[in-house]
DNA sequence: GTCTATACGAAGATAGAC
DNA sequence: GTCTATCTTCGTATAGAC
């Protein structure tokens, strides 16, 4: 296993942050390049698939890592609330902290992969297995399982809906919106007997 | 004022189809000419701040077309349940028909104007407008002032989250899922004495 | 593995004729 | 208002040296 300080791995984590806040299309390798400092020679050394490759691994990349956060959170012992707060403080960090420039670099593969199937493809992946990951959270944490599989994609998607507004109203309110409404369904779904879901 | 089959505005409508497909960056003019039949001449005639003001107004101009469904859709007198019903038929619609391949032409402006200002302010005044007009109609429909416009964002947020689960992974799985969790957050939303939004 | 140089094409933008 | 031609910039990708 390489080091992570491989030049082939900086480029992926600056490929990340340079798609949450241009996109696949706008994002150059000139661009990577210059924010990773990584040799210029590297980039078809190490992604012989050119842009297209690179596009595909970043998005899974991303993707990989937020599963990593899920699992972490389904194997500690916090309530489902203290979960949604954490999920919403790291990705409202991300918004506030760039200034609204950053969002997620997924969602930006699932908006600029309607032509290209393979980054289409490694979104859909990614956000298929977020969905799979807190499907089985929220089951393990008294949510019916006939409804976990909707509250987590309600979840899933309200958060992302909500960063693509928050992003370009510059107000992280529509976040903070979604996580009371979100907080609220939780209570709702984990309610013994509730008609919800119908 | 000019008739709609003006070159400008087939320009504009085929801007929004081919943003919803591959994004803004990816759209190039000669796409838009194709797509649109209009005279190549008539690109810096209709658009003399180039690329930059057409993605703005393509944005602002799909942003208006959904702000008139909404409208429309308050004068009526369906109930909640069936304005969802309509809104989602009709991402449902443009998703599916199009073999997921489109999404939201506001979502991608939002998503790729995280470097471009103008952009980004079109697609955050798009949203704004949403958001304001849904939390009126739903205020007017019973659901209490102080909820309204939580559960509008939540609505919102959701919907292009799911739009964007929903062409990844090439199903509609996720709209459906949101319809039904949406459903049951507007009868909790509606219901007379309910602790919901803390 | 990394470098430079360069080929090649795409796309935005401008100029000037009609 | 619309056309063609062209300029320029940029970005991907390749070739070949070190």
């Amino acid at each position: 296993m390489p080091p992570r300080s491989d030049a082939r791995q900086r480029m992926l984590d600056s490929g990340a942050v340079l798609f949450r806040e241009r996109g696949v299309t706008a994002t150059a390798f000139a661009d990577v390049l210059a924010h990773s400092g990584a040799p210029r020679g590297s980039v078809y050394h190490h992604f012989p698939g050119g842009k297209e490759q690179f596009a595909e691994e970043v998005v899974a990349y991303a993707g990989r890592a937020m599963s990593r956060r899920f699992s972490r959170a389904a194997e500690g012992d916090d309530d489902l609330h203290a979960i949604l707060d954490d999920a919403v403080d790291h990705w409202m960090a991300i918004v506030r902290d760039s200034d609204f420039r950053a969002g997620c670099p997924v969602a930006a593969g699932a908006v600029e992969g309607g032509a290209e199937e393979g980054l289409r493809a490694a979104a859909g992946e990614a956000f298929g297995h977020w969905t799979d990951r807190l499907e089985r959270l929220l089951a393990g944490r008294g949510v019916p399982a006939d409804r976990a599989r909707g509250v987590a994609t309600l979840v899933l998607a309200s958060l992302q809906g909500a960063i693509l507004l928050a992003r370009s109203r510059r107000t992280v309110e529509p976040i903070e919106a979604v996580r009371a409404e979100l907080h609220a369904a939780l209570d709702a779904a984990t309610r013994p007997s509730d008609g919800a879901g119908a």
